[in-house]
RNA sequence: CGCGGGGUGGAGCAGUGGUAGCUCGUCGGGCUCAUAACCCGAAGGUCACAGGUUCAAGUCCUGUCCCCGCAACCA
């Protein structure tokens, strides 16, 4: 006998910032589709997902929020799994980067870096603002000051560990050659080469001093190990990897395919690699760069109020159509779309009308014509059984070259191919007409046992994107688990049994949506994640007296002004930049502003504005800037402060 | 010239050098088993623009314009 071919996927381990929105939720049912087309196949599949719960920001927000640490990242660890729970995930292992099974092997992994000599401790020379304990690279700076506070900023040597990258990047490249398939799209993989190697690796830094909530340095325990090193990791430490019990590692390790989001791309096909063949091990087969998901108005953000909960959309919508959006709406790879209006759509016209209601008449016409009875016997092909049959075939060979290729989106569409050619088939058929003549009858149960037929392929099929469908379809069908195997789909016919009764009455499996209540109600939703943010964090919008209240005196040290803008422009290869020409009665200044993308040039000449008139003058994007216009913004609304045409040039205003 | 992606019928997208397809919308027709669902037909495209390679270019090459991400900029 054969041993059991393997397959190790794994999503990106989560940092727990805040609530998953949809974009999380899509690499994760991506991945689940994966593992479960690979269970369907016989493969012995090992799924990963996890919490990547280290690093300094987390340390912060734990403390803001009055808990140990742990505690913190334990609470967001069991909100991520009751999300995954809900959203039927079938994954094998869950890991946390804090757990003593991940965090014994890292150090491990880290000794034998620098047992070979792979890290030293060198220094990290930077540019530091002490009161903002942070380091800033050269063009971060704003006119050699600190972004954030405006101080001086110091050169600071920190003392640092540092991997030594360099080392390894020919054999890198060996590996991408050898490998073609080992970066999709392929587009990633130039990006890489051309940004990253080319130019010449740097030393990473792999360790900080500046926090400690994380692996300790073995021997060092003023460091902390960087995010790098541990969060990769565990992609081999959950595998016991280090440990005493290594056997799931030499079962299951090089992974099949990890799949990321585009932001960390970098971090998988150039860290990871060269560490593991710093660790003298396999490399992963494949690293899959999704993109993101788009809003019609950009990139989802609280304060634009277009963030998709996936929560809102599988409590109202199910969560089989939710998985079917996120994999049919967008190409697996490239960033999409999501709109309410596409997500109703989608679910009405692929969903309730095309398949549901296939179900459904399906069901219908079988208690009409036979009792309910699938009819296996005295069958007579029509003309167009054959047409039905070889679509039916052609259909899987391509799901299944296209579900290698992970292109989730022509995967369901040829599955809907077949959904359409059996519409169709009815219509061919028109069983109505033969249930009119007797001598019709045996034409009329090839028909109606090639639908039964039809629609448990497409069951099976829809196995990996929908967890509930598939299974009300068979049992509507009076099929049992059995007919949902890959196997039961090589051929098309003569598979179903004899005296098998489908349902009595069928129930529409996808109800039918009222598509201007619908839209209107994920809209609604989608604004309303930008109240519970501010309810969250009323601080930002309402008052926070204790700490922010100055004293009069502070206040008069701010020298306002009224001034008339005379002249405007666009700065120069600034997205968000005008340069303003203002009067101030008793001189002529030139300010900066960032706000392009609220106002036209033209639309600010004549303005009466509210000038910071004693800031300190900066330069930006080489333009100097003397001083500042008040301007009030909320949820992406930004306004100037403008002032009666009465009031004269240079008026004083407080 | 910072990096990358893209510009295809009204909308959203596919398109491996060889009759330009799909979904929605529009118009017309058919059917009645079905969730006012299903099926058929039609209109609608100089495939951003300009060159080039080729027997043949949406597809390859060069240049230009525009859009979108990332980065930078928000005093």
């Amino acid at each position: 006998m054969h041993e059991q071919k393997t397959f190790y996927i794994t999503t990106p381990i989560y940092y727990p910032s805040g609530k998953f929105h949809i974009g999380t939720a899509y690499t994760t049912v991506a991945s689940d589709a994966i593992a479960r087309y690979k269970r369907l196949r016989g493969f012995d599949v090992r799924f990963l997902t996890g919490m990547d719960e280290h690093g300094q920001k987390i340390q912060e927000k734990a403390q803001e929020a009055g808990k140990h640490p742990q505690e913190y990242v334990n609470e967001i660890a069991d909100a991520a799994k009751k999300l995954w729970s809900t959203m039927d995930i079938s994954y094998d292992d869950f890991v946390q980067t804090t757990e003593k099974r991940h965090t014994a092997s890292v150090e491990k992994i880290f000794q034998k870096f620098l047992d070979n000599g792979d890290i030293y401790k060198g220094e990290y020379e930077g540019l530091y603002c002490v009161p903002c304990e942070s380091y800033y690279t050269e063009t971060q700076l704003v006119d050699g000051k600190c972004p954030d506070c405006g101080r001086e900023v110091q050169t600071v040597k920190e003392e640092s560990y540092f991997f030594n990258m360099k080392k390894y990047a020919d054999r890198l490249l060996k590996y991408y050659e050898d490998n073609v398939e080992f970066i999709e799209p392929e587009s990633r993989k130039n990006e890489m080469i051309n940004n990253f190697i080319k130019p010449g690796l740097e030393d990473l830094s792999v360790s900080r001093t500046s926090f400690d909530w994380g692996i300790k340095v073995p021997g060092d325990a003023r460091h902390v190990i960087y995010v790098w090193v541990d969060a990769l990791s565990n992609y081999i430490t959950s595998l016991g990897y280090g440990s005493d019990n290594d056997e799931l590692f030499n079962k299951y390790w090089p992974a099949d395919v990890h799949v990321v989001g585009k932001d960390i791309v970098r971090f998988h096909t150039i860290y990871w690699p060269i560490f593991l063949m710093a660790l003298d091990l396999p490399l992963p087969k494949k690293i899959f760069a999704h993109g993101f998901i788009m809003m019609k108005d950009g990139k989802m953000s609280k304060s634009k109020g277009n963030v998709v909960y996936p929560e809102m959309l599988v409590e109202r919508y199910g969560l089989d159509a939710t998985r079917y959006f996120l994999l049919r709406e967008l190409p697996f790879g490239q960033d999409g779309v999501f709109s309410p209006e596409s997500f109703v759509e989608r679910t009405n016209f692929d969903l309730a009308n095309d398949l549901g209601n296939l179900l459904n008449r399906t069901v219908s016409m079988m208690n009409k014509y036979f009792d309910g009875v699938i009819p296996t016997e005295n069958l007579v092909a029509t003309e167009f059984d054959v047409l039905l049959k070889d679509h039916a075939e052609k259909a899987r060979v391509k799901y299944e070259e296209s579900m290698e290729k992970m292109q989730f989106s022509t995967v369901l569409s040829e599955v809907w191919s077949l959904v359409s050619r059996t519409n169709k088939y009815i219509d061919e058929t028109s069983p109505w007409v033969l249930a009119k003549d007797e001598a019709d009858q045996p034409k009329l149960a090839a028909v109606m046992n090639n639908l039964a037929e039809s629609l448990r392929h497409i069951a099976v099929m829809l196995q990996p994107f929908m967890t509930t469908a598939p299974k009300q379809i068979t049992e509507q069908l009076g099929l049992d688990a059995t007919y949902l195997t890959w196997d039961s789909i090589q051929t098309f016919g003569n598979v179903i049994a004899a005296n098998i009764k489908v349902a009595e009455k069928g129930t529409p499996i996808f109800p039918r949506l009222d598509t201007e209540v619908e839209v209107e109600y994920i809209r609604e939703q989608m604004k309303g994640s930008v109240k519970t943010e501010q309810e969250e964090a009323p601080s930002v919008v309402v008052e926070k007296p204790a700490t922010e209240e100055i004293s009069i005196d502070d206040f008069m040290k701010i020298d306002l002004r009224v001034a008339t803008v005379t002249a405007c422009e666009p700065v120069a290869k600034a997205k968000k930049l005008l340069k303003l020409q203002v009067d101030l009665g008793y001189e002529k200044r030139q300010v900066v502003s960032g706000i392009a993308e609220h106002y036209k040039p033209e639309e600010l000449i004549g303005k009466k504005v509210v000038v910071v008139a004693n800031l300190k003058p900066v330069t930006l994007r080489g333009e100097l800037s003397e001083g500042m216009i008040l301007a009030g913004s909320h949820d992406g609304v930004l306004t100037l402060a403008t002032v009666d045409e009465k009031l004269a040039n240079g008026a004083q205003v407080k």
